[in-house]
DNA sequence: GTAAGCAAGCTTACGATGTAAGCATGCTGG
DNA sequence: CCAGCATGCTTACATCGTAAGCTTGCTTAC
């Protein structure tokens, strides 16, 4: 083989990966131009060869994240019910975040929502679609269970919440722009517009979601008061991998 | 009057307040020592004659947002229900939390839990051990509703998730200080512990309380999939304020 | 072979930011 | 009246993201 020049080339792959690193050994607020820089035993205007900024890196890194959760869950089981394949899910996206403990609290102050994270969120709305949920209940779901299953807590679409200046309106047009591979999405987005096209408050009001979410807690807890141990006990075990 | 000297002395309740107002009007990361000076009409410096550092300041934030919770939630009405007391809170907490979108973000990637957060929860538990729950299912419950009483996601007590560096071990200790002013969290850590000695897992096993709350999201959605519009449909409106 | 073109990494520099250290100023109590 | 102190100011530095331009060595057409 060759001499390979001293060292493999630099490569976005590679910038992220030491980001990766550097964020798991010393925390998210070690990830700095400069400290991946020397890890990779390169200057830090080396790395905007690669990644067009910060930002983007950052981006990157949750990327990779809901990377490692998709990779880690698999392929949907055949006759797999909804309610298993969530709990699948959900599990195995904790188990990710026990990993890589700083990646919640980073995706959950991203200013916008990366584009993978729609992908993702498209994939648990499938399974819901297939279960039999309307879009309307669907949605309602995919608000309840948002911070289980990527450990955030941001609220979806519209509101741009944990950000800064309000930048929400090219969310949208982002998400139309992906259209065609989130189909479930635009389908629930569609459906929601045309049963709330005279709500003042757009077809996604998220002070209802909260509500659901909030009752559906409620009324679980009541539940569990009442009747102290008969509670659910699932089967599905997650596979230690 | 007196001529004031040309204006009021700096206070941190001063300092505070402005930082709230930069943080509202241009978002949390325009909150930067300079940024909140000018606000004031003084210089960078000045402010750490009445806030020891940045950290403290943020700090400060939460305990306001806490503080403005707590204020706008009034105290509770004679024969109200554990349910539709929380379920009070948890709405009004979401007021104050859209009249400042950056406090969810901020409370959650806090490095250690601000002090006045405990209070809070003491008196979330409160309600719920006075409403019949055991000390076990009041800390699920605990657990499950985090996320709404105060829109944040980071795991309670003793994972110090969102930061950096591990330091959790003395959030336990400054517990332990607290415990005269926290009697219920005392007494739940006491009661858990008791249960749950020879656990290696220690008493608050958070992957337990994540399988409690998923579940009771799941059960809920899939009772909702079941029967579609027999849902709750509760009373309790919030007080518009 | 050789010179043009270029990709990839380096150097330098600038404007934010948090904050340490010490200075200036004016009020207050003896 | 003045010593002492509280309070705000000035200066300075380390660290951060990143703009602008330079160097170096490989590739490729001739």
């Amino acid at each position: 083989m060759r001499v390979e020049a001293s060292r493999q080339p630099l490569s976005r792959e590679r910038v992220l990966a030491e980001a990766m690193n550097v964020a798991d050994d010393e925390g998210i607020s070690a990830v700095t131009m400069r400290r991946v820089a020397v890890g990779l035993r390169v200057e830090a205007m080396s790395l905007y060869r690669h990644v067009p900024g910060k930002e983007q890196l950052l981006d990157g890194l949750v990327e990779r994240i809901v990377a490692e959760v998709d990779s880690a869950i698999g392929d949907r089981l055949p006759g797999e019910d909804w309610c298993v394949a969530l709990r699948r899910r959900c599990l195995t996206a904790r188990q990710v975040m026990m990993r890589h403990r700083w990646a919640p609290g980073l995706i959950g102050t991203r200013p916008a929502i990366p584009p993978d994270v729609y992908l993702y969120f498209e994939a648990v709305l499938a399974t819901l679609i297939d279960g039999g949920f309307s879009y309307h209940l669907a949605h309602q779901a995919i608000h309840a269970l948002g911070s289980m299953v990527l450990g955030f807590t941001q609220e979806l679409f519209s509101p741009a919440a944990g950000g800064d200046n309000s930048e929400h309106d090219n969310a949208d047009a982002e998400l139309a722009a992906m259209a065609d591979v989130l189909p479930h999405i635009a389908a629930m987005v569609a459906a929601e517009l045309h049963d709330n096209q005279d709500d003042p408050l757009g077809w996604c009001d998220s002070q209802a979601e909260f509500e659901f979410t909030l009752d559906l807690l409620l009324d679980g807890l009541a539940r569990h008061l009442d009747s102290p141990p008969v509670s659910p006990a699932r089967d599905a075990d997650i596979a230690s991998q």
